[in-house]
DNA sequence: ACCCGGGGTGTTATCGTCAACACACCGAGT
DNA sequence: ACTCGGTGTGTTGACGATAACACCCCGGGT
């Protein structure tokens, strides 16, 4: 049973091809009968259209890349999620492509060029990929957490004022000061995060330790307790990392939040299961993907919107505090 | 910049543009000076080759679909990573669709069917759905986790043995019997699981408790701790179940392990740092998405190794327990 | 009667690649 | 000399969709 073609359903429906197009991407210039006619034809032969074939001949796919670094942080994971349920909401398909540290971010280019993609989502800590990212090629570009920049299309979560949330909040709560337990230094959305601690202990006059650095995952924020042992407030850059700090004070007897307490930040579905139940900090990932995939089809399909359509470059979306257990010194333990 | 095609490259290098075809298909037809002639030649205009004219004439994408229920699991978002690393790897892509409940399986395989792919692999624990997939066109299928049958090639974690091995485990560790934490009942991993469970139980002559049922969330394991109250030894279908058992049991005031042990399934990155560590079935991931790749290239490129590649319909991986205090009484704590 | 405009439809050419075939050349066997 | 097989290369014609253009028909204005 070879594919159905459009001349295939145009001869069952004693029309050219031409028409069955002209059905088929919804043009004016049709006859209420003949649509009909040609609709029914397609029921009955089971037509779809051919995709190649039609990017072949306009030039355009329907299809997004999206570039991603790792989906082992959470973050990430629901970020790909949100993007393909945006992207098919429009008619479009995503094409995953890893840009792993070592192999850099051109070959993940290079494989979405060759697949002739309408634009590319970057979802990548490292800002100095995006950088390269500049230099590989004409295609559209929405990056999602990265320094704003001329030519650069970037949307991201207020990280900042998320961070400065979390740290007013601790301070609120009673603490001298909060120490940080920061993400890896070329991370944009760590970099955003630890400006938001820091702005938020300026603004309360709080003694500021360096930050200890981790790089995301669990087991890094467990041995990083050790280093905040005299700490009585922290503030981590990602909730896995605050699962980690969780475990380390544990194992040294330190109990949270009476001794000390902790705030993450993304809010991971676990982290209410988390002991204690961890305060963090929300991102809205599903509107943060609409965003970008709002914006990069704009970018995509734009008969030269580049003023009307896209008028800020930048576009932030707000966090928001969720206060739970691991903050909450009074919680009826 | 219009792109570079086969017939700029060709005059660049002074030959016809099938010559630049065979050289980029890596003919032996070719004169070893013209092939020079012609890799500069390409070089020098950044010639790229165009999948979607290629797979117009070809009819295949080298483009792998893979259709996923969702990606808050973790177990999933790691087996897409590892799905994009060993389709890269081949030089093939990966467009990810979503099949959720309610919008069924049928919409995604009708986008990848748009997409001409050249096979899916099927990620998605709901075993109805799987069966509707086999209704659904004549495209080469991978399923992960799934009732193996005839016409139906499967690719799957020895979830029973893992289960068995948990429940062997706490039951040596001097539980009388050991309750379950189940999974959906849709999922197959999750009944396979369960299978394993009740296998272990029945060659120790243990007590069969009737197993509670969780949707795979942290939530859904907090809750189920209350109507576990009186168990000493419980084994939960995944990680996520059992961290919220952990806060379950923590919240009614029993101790985790000493007065009740508790295994998972998965191994996910923050297991280690959950409190207390969980003990808990690894799956290997990279090497079930390898072979899923792997079986579906064999079909789709299959010269008709019905026979020779594809000599079982259904492949297993085996799994490993690891050990860690939320099982192990004598912790030092 | 004539032209005009526009709605509805068909024809042609084309996107980039590759399979099939054609062909020119050359050295070896008869 | 004459076929023959093999090697290196060019030519032609699809694959399926669609942009551009051509065309027919019909009602209304002159």
């Amino acid at each position: 049973m070879p594919r159905v073609s459009m001349a295939d359903v145009a001869a069952h429906a004693g029309v050219s091809a031409q028409t069955v197009s002209r059905v088929v991407n919804g043009s004016p210039r049709v006859d209420p009968q003949t649509r009909a006619r040609v609709e029914d034809a397609m029921v009955a032969l089971g037509y779809r259209i051919h995709r190649a074939a039609q990017a072949l001949r306009t030039g355009r796919t329907r299809t997004i890349g999206l570039v991603v670094s790792t989906l082992a942080t959470v973050g990430n994971s629901r970020m790909l999620q949100a993007v393909c349920a945006a992207a098919e909401a429009r008619d479009y398909a995503i094409v995953v492509v890893t840009a792993t540290a070592d192999s850099g971010i051109r070959p993940a280019f290079s494989r979405l060029h060759d697949r002739a993609v309408d634009g590319a989502i970057v979802l990548n800590e490292a800002t100095r990929l995006v950088q390269l990212a500049g230099t590989t090629g004409d295609m559209p570009l929405v990056v999602v957490d990265a320094e704003p920049a001329a030519h650069l299309v970037t949307v991201q979560t207020d990280h900042a004022d998320g961070a400065r949330a979390a740290t007013a909040h601790l301070l609120a709560g009673g603490a001298a000061t909060v120490h940080h337990l920061a993400g890896p230094a070329d991370s944009f959305a760590a970099a955003e995060r630890e400006r938001g601690w820091r702005a938020a202990l300026a603004e309360a006059g709080a003694v500021v330790h360096e930050p200890v650095r981790g790089d995301w995952g669990s087991t890094s924020g467990a041995a990083a307790a050790v280093l905040l042992g005299d700490a009585t407030a922290v503030f981590a850059a990602n909730d896995q990392m605050a699962l980690g700090l969780l475990h380390g004070f544990a194992d040294l007897g330190r109990r949270v939040p009476d001794d000390v307490a902790v705030v993450g930040f993304d809010d991971v579905p676990e982290a209410v299961d988390y002991l204690p139940p961890l305060t963090t900090v929300r991102q809205d990932f599903d509107a943060l993907a609409e965003r970008a995939v709002a914006r990069l089809i704009d970018l995509a399909e734009g008969t030269g919107a580049r003023d009307a359509a896209s008028g800020s470059v930048a576009e932030v979306l707000a966090a928001e505090l969720v206060v739970r257990d691991s903050s909450r010194p009074a919680a009826g333990g």
